[in-house]
DNA sequence: GTGTAGACTCACGTCGACG
DNA sequence: ACGTCGACGTGAGTCTACA
């Protein structure tokens, strides 16, 4: 389990709560849809700003994803 | 007050309270000791992996970081 | 509504060297 | 011990388009 991995599956599972697409979290955090696309299959990693863009979006903050991210990590590597 | 210059300031302040030098905690994170510069003086902002690294080298969570990232812009702000 | 591909720009991160 | 410069390879992030 990559971090990469790690914050797709929680940035993905933060998407499906707030019941919105990937088209409506691109354009609420101002990033392309395809891009989002990539993030939530773990196959990019966000920057900092984009981290703060999208916990924006998503009505949470940053700290919490990251935070999610660590405990996401952490429960797969007891595996 | 952007989101890196607060970063740098807040990796700064945890560098200088463990007492290393750049060097060492380039060599404890696995970074280049002239990204750690730049990082501090706000002209680069790190990704959630470089988060990640710095945050071990420093013995503090990352979700940590975040979240004094968020308090030192929030606090910028309202002035 | 999402995955994927190509092509593109620019920023991340490394490295060697000098003040 | 840190700032800075140039150069470099890779990856972030955008855009168009098709299944």
């Amino acid at each position: 389990m990559t971090i990469d991995e790690a914050f797709g599956a929680v940035l993905k599972e933060l998407r499906a709560s707030k019941g919105i697409t990937q088209e409506q979290l691109g354009f609420d955090a101002d990033l392309d849809r395809t891009f989002i696309s990539l993030l939530e299959r773990g196959l990019r990693q966000p920057s900092l700003a984009s981290i703060f863009q999208l916990s924006k979006a998503l009505g949470v903050s940053p700290s919490h994803i990251v935070q999610r991210v660590e405990d996401t990590l952490s429960a797969a590597s007891k595996r």
